[in-house]
DNA sequence: AGCGATGTTCGCCG
DNA sequence: TCGGCGAACATCGC
């Protein structure tokens, strides 16, 4: 499922659910999914307990045994913390087995997740060239990443090392908001767009926090809901229409999104 | 049955 | 080296 909305989400569930256990097993049942040998892997976090977590833009940084082990959930990851009694969840990719006989199940149905280790998050973040999270980030943060950038909005804001958390859905109701086109060169862009699109950022991500990121909650006055049946703007009433860019599709309403 | 999918990475080109 | 772009990756549900 995962932008940040929901890695927030799954990070308040872990903080609330596997945080402090200590692990006394680990079951690798795909290691395709470990971006680390097995062994290592397993030796690393075996008998010691998490720490705490972090969260930067879809990624997930757990403190265990003075390492991080990181948590990344492509399109299609899910935490489930169970008792050992009840059925190990479908996809699970990876078990961690806790000493209070509760297990967390690392869910990775299409394959597109990671999991990994490092040493250090911040050096971590920058090998991989992470931009700054985009929940956290100054306006200045933002101004700054897109300098020297010529692609067009949509690109830019799904692109991690831009600002990292913003996907393909959250990106359209964030232009959706602020109104402009998706397709619009950065450089074009006001500063008085900037500001509103920051702020739009900040405003459509803390809404999917809010709803732990379940999009068929999320109000009809939102882009969101009305994505994949070519619906009516819900601001104009206008037929909204659907495009392709980077091989991902999205939906804009050409009336109140006009290029210029 | 084929296509699309809330993501990242890699290779190519300028 | 860096930015932009498109294809590849793995798998399942509609």
């Amino acid at each position: 499922m995962p932008e940040l909305p929901e890695v927030e989400t799954y990070k308040r569930y872990f903080a609330s659910t596997a945080l402090g256990q200590q692990i006394d097993n680990i079951k690798v049942k795909d290691d395709r999914i470990l971006k680390v040998e097995e062994n290592e892997f397993i030796n690393t976090l075996q008998g010691n307990s998490f720490k705490s977590v972090t969260r930067h833009g879809k990624y997930l940084f757990i403190e265990c045994n003075s390492i991080f082990l990181v948590m990344h959930f492509g399109m299609t990851g899910d935490l489930e913390y169970y008792h050992h009694n009840e059925e190990e969840p479908a996809y699970t990719k990876v078990l961690f087995e806790f000493t209070n006989n509760y297990i967390l199940s690392y869910i990775s149905t299409r394959m597109f997740g990671k999991l990994d280790i490092t040493d250090n998050m911040r050096e971590y973040i920058q090998k991989k060239r992470l931009g700054p999270d985009a929940l956290t980030m100054s306006y200045e943060d933002f101004i700054k990443s897109l300098e020297k950038r010529t692609t067009n909005i949509k690109t830019a804001l799904m692109n991690q090392s831009i600002v990292c958390g913003i996907g393909n859905i959250y990106s359209d109701e964030i232009l959706f908001r602020s109104k402009i086109n998706p397709l619009t060169r950065i450089n074009v862009l006001e500063e008085r767009q900037l500001r509103q699109l920051f702020s739009n950022i900040k405003d459509v991500l803390l809404y999917g926090i809010e709803k732990e990121g379940i999009l068929s909650t999320y109000s009809d006055k939102f882009l969101i809901p009305h994505r994949n049946q070519e619906d009516e703007c819900p601001l104009c009433k206008r037929k909204i229409e659907r495009y392709e860019i980077l091989g991902r599709h999205g939906f804009f309403c050409p009336n109140c999104q006009k290029l210029h």
